[in-house]
DNA sequence: GTGCCTGCAAACATTTTGCAAAAAC
DNA sequence: GTTTTTGCAAAATGTTTGCAGGCAC
């Protein structure tokens, strides 16, 4: 027989999840560890980025890379823009043809993917 | 009067475009490093960055961010399918509406866009 | 000759990891 | 009690940078 792992529930994983669904900045690894930290003063940053892996790979958070990595805690699939001058992470609720795209092209079995738009948002344009 | 940098045209930068317009498979730096150095033995791997810094500075290569950043010459907009198995980075020209998304969101200005689909390429699929 | 660019190596920032103690079950 | 998870700190990784010499113009 072979042991098979079980995982646990911990608080320091239930609250950074709970964190990423509560806002919605697209923190980096750093800036989750900061607010957790608050909740639970001894948490470390490796803890941190042990939990935000297994989060992804279980498909509960989106990683956006931009520099650095970014976590979004809401998995419905939208797009993200991303302002080239002051670097916000927007959300866009908006459904793309990717979807038709899959079915156009043969290159094989798409399970997921991810849109970043570039640009200035409002507030920096007209500044 | 503001005196103004005007860049120069030097081997490595040639030698480094010329490499990236004619493979297709997405490398990293570390690769062209590599596969430069064989035209370029006193290459240094600081100016392979800097060169391909400056390169999607100007637009003339586009960078994937896959673990790492891969860097592809073709600057035709098209989408990218990555193999969550082999890693391979392969290119699908085809068009998506994201200009659509553009003028019913207002979230600002867009410039550009990338798009990266993931999944299992045919050859890992049927393995 | 002027000043941009390179090679080198050290520095940097983010992320990962090994290990012993702690917590979950 | 067993096994997973954590905190800590050190290590690893990819990337950037300062500087002196080299090269483009």
């Amino acid at each position: 027989m072979v042991s098979q792992k079980t995982e646990r529930l911990t608080s320091q994983k239930r609250i950074i999840s709970e964190h990423l669904k509560s806002v919605t900045n697209h923190p980096s690894a750093e800036i989750v560890y900061k607010e957790v930290k608050k909740r639970l003063p001894q948490i470390s940053l490796g803890t941190v980025y042990r939990i935000l892996a297994s989060l992804e790979k279980k498909g509960e958070v989106v990683e956006i890379t931009h520099d650095i990595s970014h976590y979004d805690g809401n998995t419905s699939p939208h797009l993200h823009f991303i302002c080239e001058r002051c670097d916000r992470i927007s959300d866009i609720f908006r459904k793309c043809d990717v979807i038709q795209c899959q079915k156009l092209q043969n290159v094989g079995q798409i399970n997921s993917y991810k849109i970043i738009l570039y640009g200035f948002c409002k507030k920096c344009r007209n500044s």
